[in-house]
DNA sequence: AATGATTTATTTATCAATCAATAAATAAGA
DNA sequence: TCTTATTTATTGATTGATAAATAAATCATT
């Protein structure tokens, strides 16, 4: 029989497309255990309630776009499109985290809005860092637009409208 | 007695900022009820369900930006300004409507996304066609940084980051 | 104008469904 | 046997929605 960190383990990545496909309130504690093969009361019993749940899921989505720029070493003058590149990237190997990630502020319980405010400002916060860093003038200004894109980008892919992508990631 | 019609305005007008505040799944059509001064079943006598309702607010507050954006006219050098300092006063205004508008492509409604899909696809088309006609280059993509700027607005509003807005609008 | 009939507006009461969460019971392994 | 892992059974609370009842307004007729 599985270990208990291995059944956690499952529970958070089933959780993940779960909450990703049908969004936080559509989202179901039963369909989460389903999925990861366990009965809707056993999550509770690694999750205080759906809320925490949402917040380990999160902070495995977020910790994926995180360490992706966070490994990226580029010369300064490639690095802004080396990191766009990377973040194509995630959203092709992982869409459902993304989408979830870039969708979360629009999620109106106040435990996870805190949750949500957090890691956004330590994405922004090491994105301005890098660019900083990298000798990138209006480094934060740079790190706003590169997270304003992401949301456009989420738009574009959520409501099926490529339109609103095209040409976008040529520059910065 | 109010009449029909304007009992049906007065729920839209309160719908749209207990949609606002509360997000689409967290509002109870009891709560806009109670707002409108009416019974919650009586709601259900103007529209046929929470969806067409959500539908109509979201009609209302898109038709707002719309509107703004629409009888503006400015010179083209001095367009996208003109129109970012509108987008700023309609911010002001009507703060709970733009949010909203920014936010509801994170409902996982399949009818109410259709919609929104709409609604997104009209502004972009029309901002699109504004800055075609003023001769600005790359109108398509100078529409969609528009967008995307608004998104980041409104995610720095939401989750009160502040820094993510400092320099936005500054430029195209 | 007063009265009664008829339609329109609005409420009270309630249902059926869903869901997160708890508690008690059982199975398995050490 | 004792602990850990997991399930069955159940509950309490919400919520969207419906149906039946009441009140208010409108209108026709005397």
């Amino acid at each position: 029989m599985a270990a208990r960190e291995d059944k956690k383990e499952i529970i958070i990545e089933k959780a993940v497309s779960v909450f990703a496909q049908r969004g936080y309130y559509k989202a179901t504690t039963a369909m989460v255990a389903k999925e990861a093969g366990v009965t809707q009361p056993y999550v509770f019993h690694f999750f205080a309630n759906k809320e925490e749940l949402f917040k380990a899921v999160m902070d495995r989505a977020f910790g994926r776009i995180y360490d992706t720029f966070a490994k990226i070493d580029a010369p300064a003058d490639q690095l802004i499109e080396t990191m766009g590149h990377a973040f194509e990237e995630v959203i092709q190997t992982h869409r459902d985290e993304v989408l979830m990630v870039m969708q979360a502020h629009a999620i109106s319980e106040e435990g996870i809005r805190e949750h949500v405010r957090k890691l956004f400002k330590t994405i922004f916060d090491s994105l301005s860092l890098k660019f900083e860093r990298a000798g990138i003038p209006e480094a934060e200004k740079t790190a706003a637009h590169f997270i304003g894109t992401g949301l456009l980008i989420t738009v574009a892919e959520v409501l099926d409208l490529p339109q609103l992508t095209k040409g976008v990631g040529d520059d910065g």
